[in-house]
RNA sequence: GGUGGAGUGUCCGAGCGGUCGAAGGAGCACGCCUCGAAAGCGUGUGAGGGGGCAACUCCUCCGUGGGUUCAAAUCCCACCUCCACCGCCA
């Protein structure tokens, strides 16, 4: 949620930001008319209850022969009371959609423009060549037993999968590997739940305009996250945290699950885009002044990551009209998929200020009491996507893939991974 | 799933339906004492939201949501969470 103050005191560069993103910035103006609303609302009912209270407290020490009149008067102006609230409620419930409705703020560094508009900044090693026919990621994963997606597809349906053999030990040298190079970088590990409760999921933003692509289980009132950063930023909601805790960093492992509707047609071959797949995470709560540098520093350790795997990639300053809504600015590593011709996205870190904090209650105690912290999410691994990947780019001629270096020690040592 | 117990401020922990935003500790901050520190003593110390330039003032909050009452931390109901035991289970 956005800053209802700042608003108030600057409407125009909420505008500005709604624009950028596309989107109507009349919807500024309706925040500023409920907030309006609701601070008349607000002032009515308090003035009634301070009349009230007096009303009540006066009767105790009243006369017996004065009380019957006063109790009449005390439930009368109760009834006004009961209305004001009820309008009060209206006028808190008005302002709260209202406000929900406008995206974060943002970043004015962010580039300006739709998705085509992304900026490239940088690209790091060089788009390999094949002296052979370079086959998809399906037909190298089936050749070395990695991959069965046709009992995927018996089983539990179109876009679910088996990883098979290598492709199963792959996973794991994976999540290893990504889990390595965070705790190296101080994160704290952690394996966090994949189902969670309304309040964490509406919190994290992920009911608005992806409530579509979000899995809920109707007898139990919960959903499933289609990425641990629901469950990480929810883990503080409603904590005041100390100053002195931050930055705080954790790298979250979970099963992650999206309904990809909408998105028919699309990657319908392969692991590139599936209902279901594991990915490590990492997620950042900081100061919010601290935000920028350490947006940079989760790009750092998705290039390192990707570094690591030896792929080639570049990395994408995601334009205004292209961030969700809670980002402030987004950089995706989008990773060369020779099959393709083309760099896919294979991270995304994106920097939310103070915009999650603010709905999930997660503070942190400054000299002037408690204040939003800033939350920042980034990619380590996406565990399918990255196989898809690895398997393109590492192919070779004679069908085997190679393992690269910082994998091996993950895969007991192999160097090669080779045709069954 | 069943039975019983419990949920109060940063933490522990009191709280006859009105004088309770809440005793008492601990912690923390500041001050005194001290060469310095500890101990001791003193003072202060929750959050959110209105209004006000400000001093300040008003409202709300005792797991959550309803209800009873002129009045609820205190009574009633539902839910959530935790603990114990039973059942089931990886």
């Amino acid at each position: 949620m956005i800053d209802l103050k700042a608003l108030r005191e600057g409407p125009d560069a909420f505008r500005t930001s709604q624009r950028a993103r596309g989107e109507d910035p009349a919807s500024i103006d309706a925040a500023l008319a409920a907030d309006e609303r609701r601070r008349a609302a607000v002032t009515r009912a308090d003035a009634l209850r301070a009349e009230s209270n007096t009303a009540s407290k006066a009767i105790q020490s009243a006369a017996p022969d004065e009380r019957p009149a006063m109790i009449e008067r005390a439930k009368a102006l109760k009834e006004q009371v009961k209305d004001a609230e009820a309008q009060q409620a209206e006028a808190d419930a008005a302002l709260r959609a209202a406000a929900y409705a406008v995206a974060n703020l943002v970043d004015p560094d962010a580039p300006i423009g739709g998705e085509a508009d992304a900026v490239v900044i940088e690209t790091v090693g060089t788009v390999p060549t094949y002296d052979f026919e370079v086959r998809d990621h399906v037909a190298v994963g089936e050749t070395i037993g990695a991959l069965d997606l046709e009992r995927g597809a018996k089983v539990s349906g179109a876009r679910f999968y088996f990883l098979t053999g290598p492709g199963a030990l792959l996973e794991f040298a994976l999540v290893n590997l990504a889990m390595e190079q965070a705790v190296a970088a101080g994160f704290t590990p952690v394996v966090a739940p994949a189902l969670v409760r309304p309040e964490a999921m509406e919190g994290t933003g992920f009911l608005g305009s992806h409530a579509p692509e979000v899995y809920r289980l109707e007898a139990d009132d919960l959903y499933l996250v289609g990425t641990s950063e629901v469950a990480l930023a929810a883990m503080h909601s409603d904590e005041v945290l100390d100053a002195g805790s931050l930055p705080r960093r954790y790298a979250g492992f979970s099963s992650c699950f999206r309904r990809e509707a909408g998105s028919y047609g699309q990657d319908t071959k392969g692991i590139i885009r599936v209902h279901w797949f594991d990915k490590v995470e990492m997620f950042s709560f900081v100061a919010p002044e601290a935000a920028p540098a350490e947006h940079r520093r989760l790009l750092e350790w998705e290039k390192e990551f990707l570094g690591k795997l030896e792929l080639p990639f570049q990395v994408v300053d995601i334009a205004t009209g292209d961030l969700g809504s809670s980002a402030a600015r987004k950089f995706d590593c989008e990773a060369w998929f020779p099959t393709q011709a083309k760099y896919r996205e294979l991270t995304s870190t994106s920097n939310c200020t103070t915009f999650q904090a603010r709905r999930l209650g997660i503070r942190y105690r400054t000299d002037d009491g408690p204040s939003p912290v800033a939350t920042l999410n980034g990619t380590l691994c996406a565990i399918t996507r990255t196989i898809a990947c690895l398997l393109e780019v590492h192919q070779q001629a004679d069908g085997s893939v190679r393992v690269p270096v910082a994998l091996r020690p993950h895969l007991g040592g192999r160097e090669v991974l080779e045709p069954v």
